[in-house]
DNA sequence: TGTAATATGTTTATGGGGGAATACAATCAT
DNA sequence: ATGATTGTATTCCCCCATAAACATATTACA
């Protein structure tokens, strides 16, 4: 379960210090796909599994379908973490995200979130006023 | 399983340097062939054989399925990897594909594709999805 | 059989990615 | 408050993948 908020930065190179606390967690391969709202995802395996056996039924004869595919795959990643805790994220998946050098690590329950500081804070800017009111929707979902 | 997305260029004489991370999923030959969206489809052999099983099933007194296949049995090559870890990609499909020199090389779960740079570009401006279209897709895959 | 054209192979240079070491910051305990 | 410990950031170095130029082999055709 991963949970909290830490600011990290990225080097030229793109690497990213995971944060200690992730890393245990961590400590085989894992998943970087991009990601809804301009973030990007970073699945534990079984998690991505599951999604890839889902996509691998969708037909190749239908143009949605194949856009779909097409952009989840060449988007994802299979990586771990080096010796020195770090990861290393390839100019696509930046660009996607623009990450440049801060960035904001999230632990969201089964999946890590990495953002670019700039897009994080502008996205919690708007998200944190209607909390209340997104909150009211969940009633809706269940909760 | 293929993904992530790569930029490499062809030679003069029509030879690619296959990524490095593909090339040990296809330590044998292997199939390409014209694919859709004018960009080209490499096929472990067994997969293109599944492919394969697929097509021989469809009734060849329709005048759809003749085309369909027609289009992808001719354009279909065996192939495989030289010392130097490129392949050689013949004329008819370099023109297919509109491959100059810039190539994209992405890779789609059971497949890799093989793009011209200017046509990825442009389908990907084009078609991607919007993030509500691919949010919605996910939803109903039960992501 | 010789020559050109094409295919295949070799070599070298460059840049990106991984590793090591160090400096810096933050947290914790005494 | 001070030092110890852990975690993060930065720099440097090296190796491998890629790209491009060059060399050799094979084929086609006069």
């Amino acid at each position: 379960m991963f949970m909290g908020e830490y600011n990290h930065t990225v080097d030229k190179k793109g690497r990213l210090i995971m944060p200690a606390k992730f890393r245990e967690m961590l400590n085989d391969k894992f998943i970087i796909t991009k990601g809804l709202d301009h973030c990007l995802f970073v699945y534990p395996i079984d998690e991505w599994e599951f999604i890839e056996q889902k996509l691998r039924s969708l037909p190749f004869t239908q143009k949605d379908a194949r856009a779909f595919v097409r952009f989840f795959f060449s988007g994802a990643l299979e990586t771990e973490i080096d010796k020195q805790g770090r990861i290393l994220i390839p100019p696509n998946l930046r660009e996607f995200a623009k990450i440049n050098k801060e960035v904001v690590v999230i632990g969201v329950s089964t999946r890590i979130e990495i953002w670019s500081r700039e897009e994080w804070e502008s996205y919690r800017n708007d998200a944190e006023l209607s909390y209340e009111q997104i909150a009211e929707k969940m009633v809706e979902l269940g909760l």
